[in-house]
RNA sequence: GCGGGCGUGGCGGAACGGUAGACGCUCCGGCCUUAGGAGCCGGUGGGCCUCACGGCCCGUGGGGGUUCGAAUCCCUCCGCCCGCACCA
């Protein structure tokens, strides 16, 4: 007979076949007595082929699905793709190969690979967000919004990218450029649509508190809200009659003010420098602040840079004129576009100060030099003088409130979501521009409004859609006169907003979905992907349900109750590129290893949360373990008999082994509940390792048991060699079984290994009986051959006993 | 600058305040073999003593502290990574 050979050439695409067969991973929305667990990887972008990333993410959701499943949940367990998006269009205006032709290609990699990995996907449930079956529900999403007041249209400044020639969400642009392209934004006085997410900042932020999520990714969800509560103050110009309100976090150093800065994008700066002498010193400054890249002007360690508009307001708490000048430093998108500037008390209205002659004034003692943001008691401060400021705070702003001067108030960092886009390849804006009736959305009966087909994807700084002449042409649905379609698209993040909603009932064609299939699947109850999204999507997703169940389509205040990020995967330290050539292509692995090999060992080589480095070394030693494990059920199968029961009583091999198998089921099922996936399968190294040991002497029942619990343990990981080593060796389907449960007369054990120290350090280990006492444990440390070499002649002072472990003799 | 994280053998990494280095890679040795880059078994932090059994010392980025006992907790310094950054 021939020795039998790991061959996962042969074992997967079996395996694949009988899951396929029995729609092993299809779960239907009817009642079941199950709980149920909505277990979700974020969708794969498809743009090229699956990467190593892809791997780790659905490794890691697999492996949770499948260990939900086994213990007694039905799981739902879906796949889509987030389909539209600029690399596809990039890609056209190269090629000229249409966004949906590329697409496509892509979409069928992610197809071949996923089944070909194994994952264990309800691909009843799939769509793309660019299918019209997919978008005409999330244009309808936009007509609720745009109902609810929130979507509108405002002229605004907002940050173009001259290389993809859109405009971006404030989330999409890092230090000044572009997130996908990296070219320096601009700034463009542009009507655009956006969506009100600043109305549910407390609530975003609030909520947090209510969700199971890393530390991290919500204290970045906290940042980027970046709530301040402070007071509006309102300084008066007096010679044009205007007032300007200021925000500030500080209204205890009011005092302290001795100018006021407006921001260059302030409507009324030109008015203020109107007629005075400054005036042409202000177009100057204005018009070179405007032109200068986002970049640039951001650079906080830039001199602080300002001209004065030759006019003055007036401080409510005294009186005093303060200049009014013009500074790049003060934005005009945050609070009112206009400061109070405190030198002592704020170190960027202290440079300005400095740079222009300005006065400085103390009006807090914080025992420190200047400029200091430290608390004390309050001088120069009038009525105040004397009092701590902390104490002073409230009163100051109750003052302002009944003076009329101004009021407590709550900024925000968070800005509204910018939607539109001026590109091709994404989800029509389904509104319609009337000549009589202005922006008309369209009817939801005539959704969706179908993306049509263009010649040239380039992009003009307007949509490419604005070209195809006989789509944008339309009627008014309100008056039947002529009309013009909105060519703009969404951006994509608007489709990843709400797709898990649509997996809980992906066919139907009457509405988004039915609330009973969302109300029985939502919320996600484990959620995984990369930290990338830490911000963007999943701030987006919140807010989209927040916002639709407002509107009672829903009773989802958050979609995703427990987060999971995973790491990258690096190579030789470095994030894996193209550019680099230090890619790993994960379908030469699974040609080569297998798919179970590719899978065990991205969760192997790290702790799966964290960045983990590729060696092609280390995938060997995967492929040796599994293929181990596969050599022992086969050999076992052929010369030993399923009959051979476990025995009752073991004994001997017997036992050790029984209880490195039972020792393994715990270690396993504590690791997969804490996503400790490296450990969990290092421990079933463990058992593999142990069975091979005692091949020759323990029983075949021993032996069999041993193997047969490997092979489900290792299931949710390597589920290929799970299930054919469970297979043949036991003749039923290992992911219908029940996930395996230690026997607790087998976890124990009637002796343990006692270590000694003496004054903290090991000084022997020697075998104690379970059941020995504290006092039994104590003479048996004073008895060691080694301890009493390290104890002879002096005095024992203390004796610390953990009982199951330790014992430390204190000697002096 | 602010916030968060990390620092352990040649490498990836284990370790409820209680045996530091599980598991894997690498390397070395043995067995098996016509052969083996397959498989099986064993060893592998550094230094020292011992023919040997075994024993001693050092060791978790540096320094200090708490504790019977610290990789783990506290303080401080150094280094790396991530997020935010003129947000009033």
């Amino acid at each position: 007979m021939a020795e039998p050979r790991y061959d996962p050439a042969e074992i997967e695409p079996r395996w694949q076949a009988v899951w396929e067969r029995e729609h092993a991973w299809e779960v239907s929305n009817e009642p079941d007595e199950r709980p149920k667990a909505y277990v979700l990887e974020m969708l794969p972008y498809p743009s090229g082929e699956p990467h190593i990333g892809h791997l780790k993410t659905y490794s890691v959701g697999d492996a949770i699905a499948h260990f939900r499943r086994r213990n007694g949940y039905r799981v739902l367990h879906p796949m889509g793709y987030d389909a539209f998006g600029l690399p596809a269009e990039n890609h056209a205006i190269k090629t000229g190969v249409h966004p949906r032709e590329s697409t496509r290609a892509s979409i069928e990699a992610f197809q071949r690979q996923f089944r070909a990995w194994g994952i264990s996907i309800d691909w009843t449930r799939e769509f793309g967000t660019h299918e019209p079956r997919y978008y005409r529900w999330t244009q309808w999403i936009f007509l609720q919004l745009l109902r609810r007041g929130l979507a509108y249209r405002r002229e605004a400044a907002v940050k173009w990218c001259p290389n993809d020639a859109t405009v971006l969400a404030n989330e999409q642009v890092i230090d000044g450029r572009c997130e996908r392209c990296g070219a320096e934004v601009e700034v463009r006085q542009l009507e655009q649509w956006f969506f009100r997410i600043t109305d549910y900042a407390d609530r975003l932020l609030d909520d947090l508190d209510t969700i199971d999520w890393p530390a991290h990714v919500k204290t970045m969800q906290r940042n980027w809200i970046g709530r301040s509560e402070g007071a509006e103050v309102v300084f008066r110009c007096e010679e044009l009659g205007i007032d300007y309100p200021v925000f500030t976090t500080r209204p205890d150093t009011l005092f302290g003010a001795t100018f006021f800065v407006m921001a260059p994008e302030h409507p009324d700066v030109f008015r203020l420098a109107a007629g005075t002498d400054r005036e042409p010193e202000v177009h100057e400054y204005v018009n070179h602040a405007l032109n200068e890249s986002a970049e640039a002007r951001g650079d906080a360690d830039k001199p602080k840079t300002g001209v004065p508009l030759g006019r003055t307001v007036t401080n409510p708490v005294n009186g005093e004129r303060l200049p009014v000048y013009v500074a790049d430093y003060v934005l005009m998108e945050y609070g009112t576009g206009a400061i109070m500037g405190v030198p002592a008390h704020d170190e960027r209205d202290f440079e300005f100060a400095r740079t222009h002659g300005l006065a400085i004034r103390q009006v807090i003692d914080c025992g420190e030099e200047l400029p200091c943001t430290g608390d004390g008691p309050m001088v120069n401060s009038g009525p105040f003088d004397g009092r701590h400021n902390r104490e002073a705070y409230d009163e100051i702003v109750q003052w302002l409130d009944r003076e009329g001067r101004g009021h407590a108030s709550v900024n925000y960092r968070l800005r509204d979501w910018l939607v539109s886009r001026q590109r091709y390849w994404g989800c029509p804006i389904p509104v319609v521009y009337c000549e009589r009736c202005g922006i008309v959305p369209v009817p939801e009966e005539d959704l969706p409004v179908v993306l049509p087909d263009v010649e040239d994807y380039a992009p003009k700084g307007r949509s490419p859609l604005a070209a195809a002449e006989d789509w944008v042409s339309t009627t008014c649905p309100s008056c039947d006169g002529p009309a013009r379609r909105e060519t703009d698209t969404m951006d994509t993040f608007v489709d990843s907003s709400w797709y898990f909603l649509r997996y809980c009932d992906p066919d139907n064609d009457r509405a988004a979905w039915d609330r009973a299939a969302v109300d029985l699947w939502m919320p996600v109850d484990q959620y995984i992907g990369g930290v990338e999204h830490a911000i963007l999507h999943l701030m987006y997703a919140r807010f989209f349900c927040k916002a639709l169940t407002d509107m009672e389509h829903l009773d989802v205040s958050e979609p995703f109750q427990s987060l999971f990020t995973q790491g990258m995967v690096t190579r030789a330290g470095a994030k894996m590129s193209k550019s680099k050539g230090n890619t790993v292509d994960p379908a030469d692995i699974s040609d080569r290893y297998g798919a179970d090999t590719a899978r065990c060992y991205v969760l192997f080589i790290g702790p799966p949360d964290q960045d983990v480095d590729w060696s092609d070394e280390g995938v060997e030693g995967t492929h040796r373990f599994l293929a181990r494990l596969w050599r022992l059920g086969a050999e076992l199968a052929e010369t030993t008999d399923a009959a051979g029961a476990v025995p009752a009583a073991p004994e001997g091999d017997d036992l050790v082994l029984l209880r490195k198998a039972h020792w393994a089921i715990e270690k396993v099922t504590g690791d997969m509940r804490r996503f400790a996936f490296n450990t969990a399968i290092s421990a079933v190294h463990e058992l593999v390792n142990e069975a091979y040991r005692l091949r020759g002497s323990a029983g075949a029942g021993a032996l069999r048991f041993a193997a047969e619990t490997a092979a489900s343990l290792v299931f949710p990981f390597a589920p290929h060699v799970g299930a054919d080593v469970y297979d043949r060796l036991t003749g039923r389907q290992v992911w219908t079984e029940r996930w395996p449960e230690a026997d607790p007369d087998l976890l124990a054990t009637d002796s343990f290994t006692l270590v000694v120290q003496v004054n903290g350090k090991v000084r022997d280990r020697l075998e104690a009986p379970a059941s020995a006492t504290p006092d039994e444990l104590k003479a048996l440390a004073r008895e060691a051959d080694n301890v009493r070499a390290h104890i002879d002649g002096r005095d024992v002072v203390k004796e610390v006993v953990v009982p199951g472990k330790l014992v430390n003799l204190v000697v002096r």
